[in-house]
DNA sequence: AAAATTTATTAACATACATCAATTTATTTA
DNA sequence: TAAATAAATTGATGTATGTTAATAAATTTT
């Protein structure tokens, strides 16, 4: 076969496609890399398109009135990426995004995301069960955050993202926590003593 | 036409069936009522079904180690509920759902969900937007418990749910807020004043 | 390697919210 | 409607985490 199926293996791995499918697949996914630092998005911008990281690190923060940034998501290997408050709204941005490891993405825009799901529908129920996973996985957050203290959630947070401590600042963390970098300080002085 | 399709208009009322369709979603969309105070699941119950509610109020709420109750979710008109950090994965649950006031609910098996996307696709895309919103939803709360104080997310919240307060008790919504009844009521005093 | 810059740590003090205990108000039951 | 129960409020005090400011450590740039 002469067609590049490198997308769709990537992306879709566990599913085959017919040699239509893959051209389809080709055409509306774009592969792109971006320098660590970069900034992918901009609050206020109009988010019309998906990032899938095939590799490097991203990460998507709030900013506030007052200049404090909130990180919403860490997005590794696997993962998606987006302002999804907007994304499924179209409208403007409320999140950043910006590359915290060299990264390689795939990239998809908003309309052409419909005309996959329309010309290939078990993409759709692929990402359907995604964002089933995606869903479970914020409700659990939200639950850690209203029930455990900045100590527990900062023990899952190494547990859940085991190797991302290499890639992030402290004060990443502390802003994914919802905490100052200096209590994350206090907390990980606190870990070490025992 | 002599088939049923309440359950196809209330559930779906923008989408149009045929005659098929509409005998399909009738044979996997179970009515059921309860009474206020019904225990709908509970922690450790295994996870097979959810909810779309027609009429009333239901919550989903976590209890941690010390008996402390964490809301989730509440659940009016036209929403799902369910233990979705257990669902997805067909584990046991982890929330209980309960009855807050009297309602009036369709109920779909897990096994039977995904028999229904598999017969009528346009119902995977359309459960696909509704979680997508969800989705989205559950991504501001989680920026509103990093950045907000109680005050502001107590605001927010009577802002989201104009007529909720009627059917919940201002411990739910401490619950739901994260902080304690106490607190909250505080916050009403002071809000008062103004 | 030195200098410059960024990131992390530490300390003193402030504050939002929790805890515990008592009391008042509202709702349900008899 | 009275009694019983559940829910909400209030006050005194405690604690986790924030704030401000200084310093130390790590990383990047020259």
């Amino acid at each position: 076969m002469s067609l590049d199926n490198n997308i769709s293996k990537e992306i879709f791995n566990e599913l085959s496609f017919s040699n239509e499918e893959i051209e389809i697949i080709n055409a509306v996914f774009f592969r792109e890399t971006f320098k660590k630092g970069t900034q992918l998005l901009k609050a206020g911008d109009n988010v019309d398109r998906q990032y899938y990281i095939i590799d490097g690190c991203l990460r998507s923060y709030h900013i506030d009135t007052q200049g404090r940034e909130y990180t919403v998501q860490f997005g590794i290997k696997d993962w998606w990426m987006s302002d999804y408050t907007a994304f499924f709204s179209n409208s403007k941005a409320i999140m950043n995004i910006e590359v915290l490891q060299d990264a390689t993405v795939y990239r998809i825009l908003d309309e052409e995301k419909e005309y996959l799901y329309n010309q290939i529908p078990k993409i759709e129920s692929f990402f359907r069960k995604k964002l089933e996973r995606a869903f479970a996985a914020f409700q659990r957050r939200i639950l850690s955050e209203l029930s455990l203290t900045a100590k527990q959630r900062y023990l899952n947070f190494i547990n859940s993202f085991p190797n991302i401590e290499k890639s992030v600042k402290n004060y990443h963390i502390a802003s994914y926590l919802g905490i100052t970098t200096e209590s994350l300080s206090r907390i990980r002085k606190e870990l070490s003593h025992k």
